[in-house]
DNA sequence: CGTACTTGTTACTTGCGGTAACAGCAGTCT
DNA sequence: AGACTGCTGTTACCGCAAGTAACAAGTACG
């Protein structure tokens, strides 16, 4: 029957690209996001132009591999946003989960972050300011702004209004986050609650410092 | 006089040095990060062996070219931050002279920002995440730290407050900006006043949405 | 059987970062 | 004058990684 020979294939290869998959995975986070094509072949026990052939070329490969990471983490987080708790409980909860996150994997964080994304390989040669680099602070972005539009009321330009603070917000977790992770300045704990505290307004209600002309 | 033939090749080197560099600039506005050491020693008319004297390697090149723009950027927000005016005048001026400077001149904000930085180069082989990619932001986030720690009274901790606090607004004008900037879905005036109330604890004062858990 | 398709290979091209090795051209020291 | 130093610049190469033919084998289908 020619159907399930067809299917029997196609199943075939998703088994065999999700292998591919954990293979670069093991070689990413052991090399870092420089990892090249061979080493991940030769992981995979194979050689490159299968690689070639099941994602196109390496940026295919390291978007496939990022899709994985950043669906479980936004699930990750998605869930921290619905705990339990009063509103502070769960913007502390989710700024925990990141954290967290980032800190128990730190490997996977910088190939999610910082991908290196070689030759670029744009194509069209537009002003395309930032789109390859990091989509996973893009979507984070848009997913907060949902979510704030769904469950805040701001007026007119509500849904504009929310997704401006959703990727400002997740900008504000990004960069303390990293600057967190590399120097451990403090523990997650008060990195938690002092950038709650900073969406909370803190800011505005902080008194000028004595012989300063105020910020 | 031998001090007089020393200095004179100092400034020529230092004067060649610029030029090469203003050769490299032309070529990464011109093609983007990715620009090849070919490509630029060619642009100024030489070949790579001397960009190499010069610069030691392509990451030394790259460090040179970054450090005049990021010298310029933070000096155009610290002036801002200068600015006459109440509190939330100068915290807006200073997201209006960012994002107009991203604006103005995406291609080096693109160089600045997303390096690409191919080879990672690391050497110690330490879990440094995060320490080549984009100094400008660790060094913003700190700059604005310290003139937070100067001027506003945190109470204890007041330091440590500051540097959170800069890392985190830092962070949250870069992540906004960079979406601004590759979708632009409203005006800069709007962007920037939306931002502000964000930093002015509006969050914690909008209402729940009927029907929603509340956030 | 031949046809078609998938999996895999070896061997190549192209291009880039980086490095010898060498050549010329000041000015300086003896 | 002639040897030494230090700069500018070159050509020609190495090593390595991305990506691509071109070809070999197994296997379901008509």
């Amino acid at each position: 029957m020619e159907t399930g020979h067809r299917q029997d294939q196609r199943t075939a290869t998703e088994r065999r690209r999700t292998e591919l998959l954990e293979a670069a995975e093991r070689v990413v986070l052991r090399d870092g996001p420089e990892a090249s094509m061979n080493a991940i072949a030769a992981e995979a026990g194979i050689t490159k132009p299968i690689l070639y052939r099941h994602f196109g070329d390496k940026s295919g490969l390291y978007r496939a591999l990022a899709k994985r990471h950043t669906d479980a983490l936004l699930a990750t987080l998605r869930s921290a946003l619905d705990s339990p708790g009063d509103r502070r409980d769960r913007v502390e909860a989710t700024l925990h989960a990141y954290l967290s996150a980032i800190e128990t994997r730190p490997q996977v964080y910088r190939f999610l972050m910082h991908p290196a994304e070689t030759p670029a390989a744009d194509g069209e040669k537009g002003f395309d300011v930032g789109r390859h680099q990091a989509p996973l602070l893009r979507r984070m972005g848009e997913d907060l702004g949902e979510v704030i539009a769904e469950r805040l009321d701001l007026g007119p330009d509500s849904r504009q209004v929310a997704r401006i603070w959703g990727h400002g917000i997740v900008g504000m977790m990004f960069a303390a986050g990293d600057w967190w992770l590399g120097e451990r300045p403090c523990s997650r704990d008060e990195l938690v609650r002092t950038l709650a505290d900073l969406l909370w307004g803190r800011l505005t209600l902080a008194g000028d410092r004595a012989g300063s002309q105020g910020l």
